[in-house]
DNA sequence: CTAGATGCAAATTGTTTGCTGGCGA
DNA sequence: TCGCCAGCAAACAATTTGCATCTAG
């Protein structure tokens, strides 16, 4: 059994919790899963494999795996009309949206990493998680407006 | 007529509206605001002052100013339950929430401004505005569970 | 067996919209 | 007068919950 399977089930049954046909293939799932995902994408995916899964199991479950500290659930967009949820495993992301376009821009940058010992040191905060959503115009569409690329995130860019 | 208000009277002419009595009266409390507030509060301090003001209303001269870049909607918890405004005017603050007592703790950070610079310099990115919301754990509670304070927010701290 | 989990549908919450009468320019 | 606006209530979308049923342990 796999690290993630592994912490999973041990943290269901920490919590009195069983293991049923519906939470084993959503764990496998997200086993298998490049670590970053929308629910509702997820939840189409979980019931192509069996239909025997509910949107509120989908929750449900994500709920439980996020108490345990195995995803976590941040947004992208500024005006968060949906929740996306990643591995803890993965280092996360941050995100641009271009308000002309509507392409989003995923990116790492020390700076984040530097925000919270900055908040730590100065403030005594213990940062668990952070949602760092930007918007503007990226470098297409600060000349002319371009085409609508909703939702087509762009590998993530590593700076300085 | 002082600043604020001039402004967002040109700017519901220019965009071929009108000025009526909610709007003015809109306008009149956010001129006197500290300038920034969530929409129910908005809502029932306008209703106290003019029984006349529906909460569509609130909702769509908002957007109207939001359009003319005279306030910004923004979040502040990461689970985002409700969305703020503030003034273009004020500088932006960023939120950190306590996942223990739900205290809300304000602050400012050149670091915030510095991941901006290092977004336009090497990903040619304009950032127009962000949503910073972080979590964890205050300093209170990082020893012993505290008593809830939900949405009581400190004032905004300036770290160096 | 029995507590916990499930699916379904109804409830919730924050925000937007359609409609009809009203009123600013 | 004419068309933008208002209030109201219904629509919406994402997420949660109540309930009767089912099942893992």
């Amino acid at each position: 059994m796999s690290w993630f399977t592994e912490q999973a089930t041990e943290a269901i049954r920490n919590a009195g919790g069983r293991m049923t046909a519906q939470r084993k293939l959503l764990i496998a799932l997200l086993e298998n899963s490049d670590g970053e995902f929308d629910v509702e994408t997820f939840f189409h995916i979980a019931r192509a494999n069996d239909s025997n899964v509910s949107i509120a199991t989908v929750y449900r479950t994500l709920n439980i795996l996020e108490a345990a500290r195995l995803v976590k659930q941040h947004y992208r967009s500024r005006d968060h009309e949906r929740s996306y949820y990643e591995l803890v495993s993965k280092e996360p992301a941050y995100h641009f949206t271009c308000r002309a376009c509507h392409k989003i821009i995923a990116f790492h940058s020390p700076l984040v990493q530097a925000l919270e010992r900055q908040l730590a040191a100065e403030l005594g905060l213990v940062v668990f998680g952070a949602c760092i959503c930007l918007d503007g115009l990226c470098p297409d569409c600060q000349n002319q407006p371009e085409q609508d690329k909703t939702d087509h995130v762009s590998p993530t860019l590593l700076l300085a």
